[in-house]
DNA sequence: CCTCATCATGTTAGCGTTAACATTTCTGGA
DNA sequence: TCCAGAAATGTTAACGCTAACATGATGAGG
């Protein structure tokens, strides 16, 4: 007499692979694997025996993919096992996982996400919103994020706010919908639905390039001091009409202004005409423009302050043009350093900001946190380097 | 006595709104509403009877976010319906829609995109492979394609793959775990695994920037034909003896520079010692060595096409350096115009890529093979643009 | 030889949403 | 008043995966 089940004398009995079922199991048994296997790659001879009859439903589109499922039936095991052998290495032998890893390739098996994420709450995935990707410092700040989560098994999904609230808005309203392990944001100014946004939905989130002392996590550096230490050490170099060109007005171009407007009231030398600010964005075209505007309403200026290299660079451009002698007639300073600005000529004072390292901060900070830890520094302040070149 | 199910006189006689529950039902019904909402928020006054006492797990983690069934139990209709109001809004009556909209935003619903992907085998995502984004070209081509692609509720998912075809392949199979309804690639030049996980996959896919007869999607123009009218353009003006710095190395590079090397030959003026390719990527430094380089071993160049504007600044400023007078000693031409190119003194002459225009292309085309269309034009060239300024 | 712990693997159910089909309600005309 | 058809809403069962628990095999210690 067969045996029934519970049958099994040895675990490779009624595999699959063996295809020895119809000796050892119950038709019952033999039915549930037939089932689990429904939509397997490797055929098997009866065909799958309506369990219901009741419901004659078409059946899903499906994504008609390579499921765990086909792989798990072509190996001969089950399901979990093969989510064990690719999550979970170490649970599963080592001869069982090497013949999982090759159906994988042969079979071309590609894990799906949605599923995984709605199985195990946890997407795996990472929110990155920049202000801008036309602006190397992002640019160099998302490579930074990459490099640092990657490895750990998060994705990165960028997101590009072009410097509006409400695109910000909007796009943290699109990722949340991907149920982000964690989030990295530019800044501390969203806007009120953003705010409440990310309020309820208590994921770890960590603010970048700007530092605040009201319990977020942050990892950046003081654009007030920054921008104070530049004009500084314009002061320090003896400019005294040192003017200030800026665009775009995001919060931190807007800080550097204060830290600008700071030194120069310290000293006593602080005139609001020699100040231009321009809420259009920043661009070479809109330095050697703003050049023009300034040297109208303040031709008495030694020095400007360009808000960032491009700036900068168009105003250098502009006075070549000019014949406007830099830095004898005019000395001209930029923000973020830029590569190129090395190479002008002369080549140009900047700040150097910690773009790349700011990025891999927040990233590792924001890992701890996933993690469910405590931050060692939950304010991080990663400094800035005056840059002081032939423009000045 | 108090009637059987089917029961209900009107579609408002159980709702849990009105919590007339008790009067019209029988227990059994009432008790699936129960289960139903069993992760309400809106309490109900029963506990939840447990309907299986056999099993007692643990429940799983879930989310704890704010689900469909929440706001269905808070407006007091069935979660098909406020997932037909939210997806298909015509289904709905107007004032239900209403409600349910004030309710969305009362607890501050966010969809699940996971479960929405794994029920309706659509991600609603959209995979793009750019090579870099620190380049201007590839910024503003997903720019166009994040403006066309989001208003149709497509997401953009943006990976970096740093002119790796190696990476490439680790994005690629990266992002296919979110089974995205589109990829756009940039180029053809994919490795064999690429190629054959995007055979398998089989989702639609369109590449960018170049041009192929082998029957794949593409939106770009001919990047021989670019290099080729920029060196035939310098040769029209009067250069003969016409250099060529390439850094990066990848396809398109080397495609102008063929139509460099053509446009030469066919003039009985090709020079191999005038023509430098650097691996490592391409910079205003890396301009500024390379012509060192360059005059080093072809002294005599009269004009020189450089690969990219980047590479083309960082020639024309160590010209500045050497004294060199740019156009009179030597002409300088870049590639892709970048918008500093046109400020620059004197302003650089390039070539004008369609960049947004193919992203919105590409675009375009990956929305019609979503739809299960064929588009118009399988092969779409945008062609490109001579700008001659100052520099040639 | 039995017990118990450990390890490898299996079973079940459910994550949140939507496709497919079912039912109820409404509408307008005979 | 009744009925057919349309419109509105509901029920059920996946989608592919993994957490939680279950089971069978193995081995060490008594």
């Amino acid at each position: 007499m067969p045996p029934q089940w519970p049958c099994r004398t040895s675990a490779a009995s009624w595999r699959l692979a063996g295809c020895k079922v119809s000796a050892n199991i119950t038709p019952c048994k033999a039915d549930l694997i037939v089932q689990r296997n429904k939509r397997c790659l490797s055929t098997i001879t009866p065909p799958p025996a309506r369990m219901s009859a009741m419901t004659d439903r078409k059946p899903r589109a499906g994504q008609s993919r390579v499921t765990l499922n086909d792989v798990a039936a072509h190996v001969g095991v089950s399901a979990i096992t093969i989510s064990r052998a690719l999550n979970k290495p170490a649970l599963v032998t080592d001869s069982l996982r090497q013949r999982i890893d090759d159906a994988v390739r042969q079979l071309g098996y590609v894990p799906n996400r949605a599923a995984r994420s709605l199985a195990s709450a946890r997407s795996h995935s990472v929110v990155v919103l920049v202000p801008s990707l036309s602006n190397a410092v992002f640019v160099d700040t998302l490579a930074a994020i990459h490099d640092t989560l990657y490895p750990r098994g998060y994705q990165t999904l960028i997101g590009d706010t072009r410097y509006a609230p409400q695109d910000e808005e909007t796009l943290l309203r699109t990722y949340l919908e991907y149920n982000p392990d964690g989030i990295l944001l530019t800044g501390f100014d969203q806007n009120d639905a953003a705010s409440t946004l990310l309020r309820s939905a208590n994921i770890p989130t960590v603010h970048m390039m700007e530092l605040d002392d009201s319990g977020r996590y942050c990892v950046g550096f003081s654009q007030f001091d920054s921008g104070y230490a530049l004009t500084r050490q314009l002061l320090d170099k003896g400019y005294r009409r040192i003017g200030f060109l800026a665009a775009q007005l995001d919060p931190r171009t807007i800080k550097r202004g204060e830290g600008y407007r700071a030194a120069l009231r310290e000293a006593g030398l602080y005139q609001a005409h020699r100040e231009i600010a321009e809420p259009q964005p920043s661009s070479v075209g809109q330095g050697a423009r703003l050049l023009d505007e300034l040297l109208r309403q303040a031709p008495d200026c030694d020095a400007i302050f360009c808000n960032n290299d491009d700036l900068a660079l168009g105003v250098m451009f502009e006075c070549q043009r000019r014949h406007i002698a830099v830095p004898q007639q005019l000395a001209i300073a930029g923000f973020n350093n830029l590569e190129m600005s090395a190479w002008t000529n002369p080549a140009l004072t900047t700040v150097a900001t910690p773009r790349y390292a700011i990025g891999a901060a927040a990233a590792n900070m924001l890992l701890t946190l996933m993690a469910g830890e405590q931050p060692a520094q939950p304010q991080q302040d990663l400094g800035f380097k005056l840059l002081v070149r032939g423009s000045t």
